[in-house]
DNA sequence: TAGATTGTTAATCGATTAACAATC
DNA sequence: TAGATTGTTAATCGATTAACAATC
């Protein structure tokens, strides 16, 4: 496994940054301006554009289009990535058929299901090395999903981005990310919850 | 807002733990054990375990069943919520129809679309006041987000679980958590990226 | 020059991990 | 009693915040 910093957390902020700066008319923004319209700290906006691009200028700014720049530079939004997607359900065909993975050139080449008006898991493999595919995403019951994890991580796969309710055994070459819907929800009526008292 | 420390990384473990615990059918588990199943550190587990339960018994480990007991009320879980969801496109339908929120006794009561083979959202704050909503679901577009919120915070709604890609504005006394799929995506693939050197 | 804004260093906070003491 | 396992105290780590210095 490599060793050089997580930053989970500013990594989950640039995409805002992005968000509200494509959005941006202006030709120069403030670390406050950032600050007061993505709901962060003054301090933290400027240190995480610190991280990201070569700064701003004092009663300036920092200039809209080369922080944005920067910013998909940061995150790599310019290498294209190929995805396949297993398990046609109602959240696979939503994901399916979801914009905005486009603007992070993410292309999702193949849905596979048992369900035959989509492709069969027999050619998985073929097809994911034919197309280089780099990413899997896992909608399927969780009682399947180890099988579909191994069958991912044997076609080279190197991410899985895991819908299902389980956690996956992995070697660590493959990063797995846990999207649950259910716990996620459940942080939330936490939240609710103990604020009602 | 109310003030007595957050957790959110701990309330992100319980449903595993949970979920974990359902489906073990010994009559005693060791934090040993599930560190290995969840891949938590044994220590971690321990100290999850002194917050929500009257612990365990050295040389024996936690009783599965008292320890359920204990997690899901620390949840919260008995407590039953009612929630409505607005936008009924591919995700709001996938949401609508996930099979896990039961657990956690949530209902979704209603929802509401401009299309009109669901609600109108004219009736939208009679219905929630009527069901006694406190949890809302946005699936609509960025565009109509924050009126979507805005009509949820003026009827009485606690919480929101927000697919829409822009941050919203509400009181302090509504909770709101995000859910955005691209952003989440983002961290991942510059994961990958990043480990393919 | 004065003032606004960035950048940096130090302090705080929270979560995780390590070391070890307590107990069945 | 010895050994396995829990529980707790202290150390570490990372992220955020506060205070202030640098600069245009």
């Amino acid at each position: 496994m490599l060793q050089n910093g997580n930053y989970e957390a500013l990594y989950s902020r640039i995409p805002c940054y992005i968000e509200f700066l494509e959005n941006c008319s202006e030709e120069f923004i403030s670390s406050a301006a950032l600050a007061i319209a993505l709901n962060y700290g003054e301090v933290q906006v400027r240190k995480d554009l610190a991280k990201v691009s070569n700064g701003g200028k004092p009663k300036i700014g920092y200039r809209v289009s080369s922080l944005l720049v920067d910013l998909k530079h940061y995150m790599r939004y310019e290498l294209p990535v190929t995805a396949v997607i297993v398990g046609m359900g109602r959240l696979g065909e939503a994901l399916n058929h979801y914009h905005g993975f486009e603007k992070l050139n993410l292309k999702i080449v193949a849905a596979f299901d048992i369900n035959d008006q989509y492709l069969n898991l027999k050619d998985f493999k073929n097809i994911c090395e034919r197309e280089n595919v780099s990413l899997g995403i896992i909608t399927v019951p969780k009682e399947s999903a180890q099988e579909i994890a191994d069958l991912m991580v044997e076609s080279n796969i190197k991410g899985i981005w895991n819908f299902s309710s389980t956690a996956l055994n992995v070697p660590s070459d493959c990063m797995v990310k846990n999207e649950n819907m259910a716990n996620s929800l459940a942080i939330l009526l936490k939240l609710i919850k103990d604020r009602a008292e």
